[in-house]
Formats: structure tokens, sequence, C-alpha cells
DNA sequence: CATAATGTTTACCAACCGGTCAAATTATCA
DNA sequence: TGATAATTTGACCGGTTGGTAAACATTATG
């Protein structure tokens, strides 16, 4: 009778956890596929394999469903930013950086078209979360590459800015995969695709945070 | 009587121009928000201040609205690689096509998020484009940076990626405009942003692009 | 095994959405 | 000016969508 949220048992139960495992899961497909507003919870519901009130008994709303995946999935996608190591060799920092996020990219392309469509349009469900611990962690690390900037490491450059360039070309591959595929045709775009992109951005990121001598 | 696109009389009648400029106009403040299926006509009767029914006067169906606005976009939109010049100094070229790139994310974000929705969503309506203008136009000009590189004038380097890392980097700024202010900041983001990202992107591709001599 | 709690389904609703229609209004021009 | 064509609108329609109510089925537990 109690919806399981709210339920006085504390301890969830096993067919709670596997059956919004499988919402969530189809919910992910869905809405990083239609975003929040293009996206159904008959579709969501079909793709997880049980009925549209079934599913609302786990989660209420379709809100509710959003906001869970969202959470569940923020903290992973930002794995990556939070490896960045300050006491590590700048260059093999940078360089791990852009493979693991095009490793991202690869591997998790629905987690990133899931927050690309929300912040596409406007990020209504999470505002919070961009102000809040994303700037908070983006700020420390931005310290850190100034400070590498500072000391010579690398070059001079505006941290900020490189970090968005670090997330725009990996992240490109996951949420304009359609495009890629288009442009190198179906073949290219497939085998080696991971390692030409990412041969080209190390070599772009490296060589263009190389500090420039001034004659040798 | 008769529907304006199939009218007998060929020309089109003043205000028919207006009429379909201010919908146009509406359409893509809309569809660049919320998607194709994100939108309601609605939604952009009421932006281009006018009736529904009237709306559908104009344009029979959302999709077709959808279609017009596409069309008379796509073109401005490829612009900037279009003037990407094989005899022009390469240096100069790449800077003055991130830099162009850059203003058109500025002036025309909207324009920017519509295609980003599209493509993000699977391209479900423009997939033609991608294969066929799109990708020869791509085509032709990665030929250009190819010879570039065979010549010695850049670095070696794969000129797809070159392009995607371009598109990626600049358009970056219009679709995820709320994440960018929302790491940066409300005051930040809004005066030095564009000659920030300009100064950097345009050492970040100069530099990496650069020819490694091997010892002077 | 009884029984209460949990889980699932069928039937349903009100709001929304894309689109139509016929009638009313306005612009065009002989 | 008056006839005719172009434009605009309110009322409406069928299908979809988010969500609910209540009956039914299953599972855990004393």
């Amino acid at each position: 009778m109690a919806l399981p949220r709210a339920a006085k048992t504390q301890r969830r139960t096993r067919i709670q956890e596997e059956k919004e495992e499988r919402i969530l899961e189809a919910a992910l497909e869905v809405f990083a596929t239609n975003g929040f507003r293009g996206s159904t919870i008959d579709q969501i519901a079909e793709v997880a394999g049980m009925s549209k009130p079934n599913l609302l008994y786990y989660f209420r709303t379709k809100e509710a469903m959003h906001r869970a995946l969202i959470e569940r999935v923020l903290d992973t996608w930002l794995d990556p930013l939070r490896a960045f190591d300050a006491e590590g060799n700048p260059s093999a920092e940078i360089r791990s950086y852009i493979r693991r996020k095009l490793e991202m990219s690869r591997d998790f392309p629905r987690e990133s078209r899931l927050f690309a469509n929300e912040v596409l349009q406007g990020a209504p469900h999470i505002e919070d979360e961009l102000v809040g611990p994303l700037k908070q962690l983006v700020d420390e690390k931005a310290q850190v590459i100034r400070a590498w900037a500072k000391a010579g490491k690398i070059a001079k450059c505006d941290p900020y800015h490189l970090i968005f360039a670090i997330w725009a070309t990996t992240q490109h591959y996951a949420d304009f995969d359609v495009q890629v595929r288009a442009v190198l045709g179906e073949d290219l775009a497939g085998e080696g695709r991971f390692e030409d992109a990412a041969r080209f951005l190390e070599q772009l990121f490296l060589n263009g945070l190389k500090v420039q001598s001034t004659v040798p």
C-alpha cells in the first residue's frame, strides 16, 4: 500500500533494488536520447519492461525519476576531474585527464548526452549542482593549473577555458556522435576513431600548452 | 482560402513575408531552448504573438516549420568554414576561422543550440544535410589542411579531428552557456569572456599546430 | 497458515497537443 | 465601391501524456 520510498521499514527490499535499477537504466536510455520533455513515462516503462503504473510505484513522478538519475550519475561523471592530481607531472596529468574523459565518452555516451541535453536546455533541473559542487571542483582544479603555469611548467593560460576546451573536445564524440559518424563515414568512425581522437587531442593540448621558449 | 504556399499567385505578399519571418524567429527561440519534441505550437504562437491556427495557416505542420527554419539557418551556419581559404596563410586562416566561429557562438547562440539539440537527439530531421552538404564541405577543407601539413606549414595532424575540435570548443560557449556562466560566475562570464576565450583558443590551436622542430 | 505489507495491473481521468473547419474579418483591385 | 481572394479566429476533435484509484497478486513474517 505505502510507497517504497516512504515505507516504514528502513531496509530496501531486494525487489526494490532490482526494479529501481532497471528503471533508472531505462530512464537513462530514454532521457539521454530525447531530453526530459521529449521523453514519456510510457517509453521508459516499455524499455524497462514494466507497466507505467508499476513504474510510478517506485518513482512518484517523471521528475523524481530524472532527479534520481542525475544524482546517481553526476558523481561518476566528475570522477576524472577529481583524479586530477596537483602533485603529479603536469603534462602527464593533462594527458591522462584527456584520456579518461575520452574513455568516458566512449564507454558512457548516454550519461554524456543526458547532461548535454539538460545543460543545453538551460539546466532547469540541475542548476544547483552546477553552481554548487561542479563550480567548487572546477575552482579547485583551476588553482592547480594556474600554479603550474606560474611555476613555468606549462604555458601561461586561462585554466577555466582550458578545462572547458577539454570538456568540449572530448564530450563532442559522445554528444555529436551522429555528426561525427556522418562526416567520417560509417567505416572510419568505428574502428580507429578512439585512438585517432586521443592522439590528436593529446598532440593539440600538450603542444598547445608547451612553454614557448623565447629562442633556445 | 487557399494556403499561401500553394497559392496560384507566384508572388509572396508583403504580409506573408512578414508573418513567416515572425514565425520563424519565434520558432528559432522555442526550438533552440526546448528541442523539437519539447516545443509546442502554442508556445511558438505565443512568442510570435499570433493564434495557433493562424500560425498553421503559414506552416501546415510543426515539422514544416522546423524544416523551413533549418534550411534558412544552415547556410549561414556553415559560412565560416566556407570562408576557409586554401590560398591563405595557414596560421592566419585557422586563427580567423576560430574567431569567426566564436563570433557565431556569441551572436547566434540560438542557431547553435538549434543544431546542437537536433544532432544530440540523433539528427532525425537533418541527417540528409549532415551526410550530404556538410560532409562534402568538411571533406574539401580537410584536404586543404592535409596539404598544409604535408607541406610542413603546420604540424602533421588528422584534419577531421582538428575541425571537430574547433567546432566543439567554439560552440561550447553557446551550447553550454549555462554551465560556463555557473562556473565562471555571473560577473566574469559577461564582459571579458569573449576575448578571454578567443585568446585561449588561439594560443591552444596555433601552438598546438606549430611544427615541432627537431632541434634547430 | 493467516495476515499484513508489498508489488502489479486494469481502467480511468483531466490536461495537453497537433491539427481541422467553418465562419468572420480584412486586404486587394477591377 | 463591391466582389473576390487572403487572412484570422474560436470552437472543436482524436490521440497522447502524466498521473490516480482501486482491485488483484505476491511475498515476507508472526
